[in-house]
RNA sequence: CGCGGGGUGGAGCAGUUGGCAGCUCGUUGGGCUCAUAACCCAAAGGUCGUAAGUUCGAGUCUUACCCCCGCAA
């Protein structure tokens, strides 16, 4: 039986863990980020992959930094792994841990490799409008997934998918092609397959690009952003400084009206039909949103307590 | 002790310097209409998060506690 270590954090990659954990492998480590705080109080929360780990009674280890930490280096060397699965670890593996497993490190990405390389494919994916994702298993090297491919699986993505849909069918997908991938690797029949340079980047998201551009994006990108961002972070916008999220709205061909008038100008705002936002191609309607330190609700609930004035602007 | 917002009929909110607890909507009953996410009439529904304090009088001021939410990922 394989010895394999698994390297993951968050609870994409406690759902490879769980499958090659009961497909019956034997996991040696897990080796995941240090705790965080986070949520209300800023307390100090163990990431997903340890929750599982302790619950499974799996070797942990959390590492502030891995490069040039020789003793941690040491460690894995002295667990004698065949295979070290590397999921949304959320660090950089130095060529010397890269090197130290028979069978090598591999990974699993949550795109179709070459395309959306990086920390958001998922999100990318979803935000570009594309109508098809994956998952890509690989053998590691430095560079960042830049690895040659071993095994992909296709998954289409539902015009209407959130982020948060597409993750978790990923994620679970991700982990069923993995224990295939180590199975092939077991019996000596994967395949390696070369990117190639046709790539593109999927980089971390950050503030910026949540925030709506009423200015350039049509209503339909705008719909993309704001599937893409959630339930991570929330496409943004404001009406008389305050913030405002969209969580949920739908993109109309034809403009509810067809005067000359500025986009992110509201067309109408009615507790009974709904808010509905001029853009630069197309109606946007509204049907999720939260307020400025509110919580998400309906736009009909919304709009019951909150009023926006008809021809008022969002920027 | 990370920062901030909030608990008021079923929902979302307002409530000014303490002085009869309101708005939009929903619900129920009735009416009108060829028709409606339409309109008209009527009704039900609140120990204002909990406890104590100040006061002639507290949703409103003071104190303690409980609960919820946002930022950050």
């Amino acid at each position: 039986m394989l010895n394999i270590i698994f390297m993951g954090t968050p609870d994409f990659a406690q759902k490879s863990l769980q499958h090659i954990y009961e497909a019956g492998y034997n996991i040696t480590a897990v080796v995941t980020n240090p705790d965080r705080p986070k949520g209300r109080g800023m307390k100090l929360l163990p990431s997903e992959v340890k929750t599982y780990a302790l619950e499974k009674n799996l070797k942990i280890y959390q590492p502030t930094k891995i490069k040039n930490n020789e003793e941690f280096i040491q460690e894995i060397k002295n667990l004698n792994p065949d295979i070290i699965c590397v999921v949304a670890y959320g660090k950089i593996l130095p060529a010397e841990i890269l090197n130290i497993p028979k069978l090598g490190c591999i990974n699993v990405h949550g795109s179709l490799l070459p395309k959306y390389r990086g920390a958001a494919p998922i999100q990318w994916a979803i935000i570009n409008g594309e109508k098809q994702t994956g998952i890509t298993t690989m053998y590691m090297d430095e560079g960042m997934d830049t690895g040659d491919i071993i095994m992909q699986e296709k998954l289409e993505i539902d015009e209407n998918e959130t982020t948060g849909e597409l993750w978790d069918k990923l994620a679970d997908l991700g982990g069923k092609l993995l224990v295939k991938t180590i199975k092939q690797i077991e019996q000596g029949k994967q395949t390696r397959t070369k990117q190639g340079e046709n790539y593109t980047i999927a980089p971390m998201l950050n503030k910026n690009i949540a925030k709506i551009d009423w200015q350039n994006q049509t209503a339909k990108q705008i719909k993309n952003l704001v599937r893409g961002l959630n339930p991570i972070m929330g496409a943004y916008t404001y009406m008389q400084n305050k913030k405002i999220k969209f969580w949920k709205v739908e993109a109309t061909q034809n403009n509810l009206r067809n005067e000359e008038i500025p986009n992110g100008t509201v067309l109408k705002a009615d507790p009974k039909q709904g808010l509905y936002i001029k853009t630069k191609q197309g109606t946007l309607q509204v049907l999720e949103i939260q307020g400025e330190n509110s919580k998400k609700m309906t736009i009909q609930d919304y709009l019951r307590g909150n009023q926006i004035q008809e021809n008022s602007k969002f920027e």
